[in-house]
DNA sequence: CAGTGCTCTGACCTTCTTTGACCTTTTGTC
DNA sequence: GACAAAAGGTCAAAGAAGGTCAGAGCACTG
């Protein structure tokens, strides 16, 4: 129970807590030091704790003077994440589903047109990918990431 | 906090921002004499914040009286749009230059915030295409198409 | 006690930044 | 015109992050 992944994420999720920006920018090689622990530690923990589905969006910036920004997602569009989930439960999702599930996201004004139109565009374009499993798998990635970004935004 | 490139970009285009005729002219060992670093590091903020995709133009001259001036390019709409397909004309586009072209299209307020962060997203979604020409093309021809859908709404 | 699924580490990789040595162009002076 | 001085230009290498991945360790569970 309390490992030292779970102890980082307390510990990031406090941060978050205090944060009156919605979002923490830390250095991976110093929250390694804090937790005495290899930096790649650090991103176990937030491939594991911090992730989409979890409601949480992570942005990073390599190089000199890099960071790691955590952002916390809308709860309020708790709802819609969990039917997201649903849809696209093995990662896969067809082009009807995808379709409709935009065309549900605009009738709940939860997109605008404009959205809809360019994400339309989108699925349009994957026709471009030959290898069905891909195509239908990269749908879904990317139907997600989509998603949870219209969601923090 | 941020990176002395990150610092001498943001004061270029404030200069350039209350510049009355659009463009500024400075001197390469003054400004890198401001920063406290070697002149070249003024050449690597110039290569990599004010590129002609970003919409700035750098001309210069060398020698006694020489100078650099920054010119921010101030295109039309469809200008900016055919800019940018021309440059997908050949299928496939940099990750960079898409988002480089993303950003002047939210600049030139021709996307919304929420667009410009949809497309982001889609960006990032592509890395789940490992073959590296296929993504590539796929990322040209989905802009292409993403892009056409703009102009048409 | 073998299997399964988290944790954790370390070696190696990629990206972005910064510096410095050396090069080219332009102008001014004899 | 020759030469010196005054710019700016190029490029490679070092430095400073963060990213990836395979495998070792560990803790339950049947």
């Amino acid at each position: 129970m309390s490992s030292l992944a779970s102890n980082m994420e307390t510990y990031l999720k406090k941060l978050l807590r205090l944060s009156a920006v919605g979002y923490i920018d830390i250095k991976r090689k110093e929250l390694a030091a804090k937790f005495k622990c290899v930096p790649s530690q650090v991103n176990y923990v937030l491939e594991t704790r911090f992730t989409l589905e979890k409601g949480y969006l992570v942005e990073s910036k390599r190089g000199g003077k890099g960071y790691l920004r955590i952002r916390q997602l809308d709860v309020s569009s708790e709802e819609l994440l969990s039917m997201i989930l649903e849809e696209i439960i093995e990662g896969q999702i067809t082009d009807n589903k995808a379709r409709d599930f935009m065309q549900r996201l605009f009738d709940g004004r939860l997109i605008s047109f404009r959205e809809w139109r360019m994400m339309e565009a989108v699925l349009d374009s994957l026709n471009y990918i030959e290898d069905d499993t891909l195509r239908a798998e990269f749908r879904g990635w990317m139907l997600k990431k989509v998603l949870f970004t219209l969601i923090s935004f």
